[in-house]
DNA sequence: TCACTTAGAGTCAATCTGACTCTTACAACG
DNA sequence: CGTTGTAAGAGTCAGATTGACTCTAAGTGA
């Protein structure tokens, strides 16, 4: 893939976003990042991402190359933009159509770490190839902008869940406190979520709820775009690819 | 740009919307459709578009295709999404990034109308070639949904306009009535419109506020996104490409 | 048994929203 | 020249929503 017949290159990148405890111990926001073996910018960090294969689906290539390179399968996965501008990788034309996704907390810890494969906290990158630095942004920028309208931020937590870790994971990702009660209020008022009438023991306080994510309710509005890939698959990718 | 060494062809296409007075009167929301005249889909209507060339932006190829076959230049032009299914032309594999574009009325009057370039009801398509009608509907979804938080409508319309006018577009768009009070108190409390002094004579009855958009404020909150190209060349191309 | 901590229910005031009323200012018509 | 029709534009009111806050419940650990 090179511009030997003045070709435009086609990749796919992926923006992964995980909450893992920071040295503080309290969680933050984090991304896998690999070291680019080759020019251009070889040393530097970069998204994990690579060329679309012929025969795959641009959301079967990101969840191929973030598994290849960090072995990391996302329980949500959207697109993000086309980033093509002319000056955005030096030699060859190169457009790159990026995904963000959202890994559990337990799953980002089964993910490689390596020499050339690491996690950074988002808000402090280094300074990445390519455009990659704003790819970030704008995928942070989207993840805060969509956590307030819809009901993604279960992307991040296992299957039962207490309202204290859920309100954590907004907390964390709009870095402001929320209030708990309203939070609740808020929560049970969306109908998303559904107590499954167990409650989290070993706590030194009154044992919270466990709730689980109503599946059957679309958890991001996509609009008619849902009809491509099984409804649900597109939000919520699980396995399958 | 074939399978020829097993490549995926880039190509870029545009979702036009304007509002031209409908044969009841009424304004109505149209887009433009080319005819195809080659195979595959040979004589269907398809979205105007074409290859991305090794010179040009995303953004710059969808401008000037859309001014290729339809001659309009738009007030409005964003990224839609990048489309990249396996099946979604016969022979070939495509990936098309399609943009979406508002154009004010009387731009929309100059606009190219022949055997092979029409304008159609959005509402009411006909079957289009490839997976244009999912284009259309994913279009149309975002255009209602993006009306409703950001202060694009302006789009279709000229220079100065009335709050009449606006609400309008809004009505037309959305296929609802609102109330001219309760809007005018939204439209004002936005801050977005700045009344030029001047009334527009020539009603029979009360002469309305002439009104012009604050162009000093971001009408769409694209985040970080706006840096690439000037914040708002991105948001309102005009002329310039 | 008591102290401590968070769960979870509930209150209250400010704000926002939709439905509605009333007055104003022009054109058209007699 | 006054009357009528129409939309502009200001304003009112009740219900819903939101943020700040209080109070009681139910566990653990000392």
């Amino acid at each position: 893939m090179s511009a030997l017949e003045s070709h435009v290159a086609l990749a796919v990148s992926t923006v992964i976003f995980a909450l893992r405890p920071s040295v503080t111990g309290e969680p933050e926001l984090v991304i896998p990042l690999v070291r680019r073996i080759r020019a251009p910018y070889e040393g530097q960090w970069a998204l994990p991402g690579g060329p679309l294969n012929t025969d795959e689906d641009l959301a079967q290539a990101a969840s191929r190359t973030l598994l290849e390179t960090t072995a990391l399968e996302p329980r949500y996965l959207e697109q993000l933009y086309a980033f093509g501008q002319l000056d955005r990788s030096p030699d060859d034309r190169v457009v790159s159509i990026v995904y963000w996704a959202l890994v559990a907390g337990d799953e980002a810890d089964r993910a490689i770490q390596s020499e050339n494969v690491q996690w950074f906290a988002a808000d402090e990158l280094p300074e990445l190839a390519f455009d990659h630095n704003l790819i970030v942004d704008y995928a942070l920028w989207r993840l805060r902008t969509k956590l307030e309208y819809s009901r993604i931020a279960h992307g991040f937590l296992g299957e039962t869940f207490t309202l204290a870790q859920l309100r954590e994971v907004y907390e964390v990702v709009l870095r402001r406190p929320l209030d708990p009660g309203n939070f609740r209020r808020m929560v049970e008022a969306s109908g998303t979520v559904v107590p499954t009438g167990e409650r989290l023991a070993g706590t030194r306080h009154r044992p919270p709820q466990l709730y689980r994510y109503d599946t059957s309710i679309d958890l991001t509005d996509q609009g008619p775009l849902s009809r491509l890939s099984a409804p649900r698959t597109l939000a919520f990718t699980r396995g399958e690819n």
